[in-house]
DNA sequence: TAATTATATTAGAAAATTCTAATATAATAA
DNA sequence: TTATTATATTAGAATTTTCTAATATAATTA
């Protein structure tokens, strides 16, 4: 049996946690980041950090490699950001409806 | 202050369900649908399929409205289906990866 | 070898999600 | 009005996710 839509929501679910989006935008326009400095712009706990970066790892969406004491991240498949970009215009349509169906209600 | 981050994650949340996408899925040619059709494809309990239709609503993913009887639900915005339909070429890219490392690490 | 640095792991509490079972509601039909 | 139908809501248990704090590990430097 096909778990397709399990593994669909495998994914998503991984990147579906604010951090994380964060963390995959922060990767967007760079080949690759330590955690060192993922870690600077996210003012969040070291540990707190590492276990989203895990999540991330776990489903695939980033890679790691180790150099020295420094461990960088990529992401696997820069299609990802194909998926999340698709986002922008749909919570733009969403808050465009919302803002006139308040608009008409009054 | 923006939350972009929040915003994103809380749609891609109420998409990160295996019964969600299958119902998007569903959905997918269909103008609209009634909650009896949705269900007979299921195989699952009526308020389970309830509960997960209202996160889908909430999250501004599908919109009802009420005939006599029957609620149809469809798609806010069918561009959710390029969101959706991105997470192919992605899943199938990682299955391929994981099968290459397997066949070398014999 | 001992100390330092960058990152990962673990444990446990708190919060959120999911399911099942039971019940409620709203529209229609008898 | 009463019964029936389609769907929604609620309550509570089980599971999963998330965070914080503490500790562990691996690589490097002194």
């Amino acid at each position: 049996m096909l778990r397709i839509y399990e593994m669909q929501a495998e994914f998503l679910k991984a990147l579906a946690h604010p951090t994380r989006l964060r963390i995959m935008n922060r990767l967007r326009d760079e080949k690759e980041l330590c955690v060192c400095h993922i870690l600077e712009d996210l003012d969040m706990d070291q540990s707190n950090v590492s276990q989203h970066l895990r999540v991330l790892k776990k489903a695939g969406i980033v890679t790691s490699n180790k150099h020295g004491l420094k461990v960088y991240y990529k992401p696997t498949d820069s299609d990802v950001y194909k998926l999340i970009d698709q986002l922008g215009p749909l919570l733009s349509n969403r808050l465009e409806t919302m803002s006139a169906a308040l608009r008409t209600e009054v």
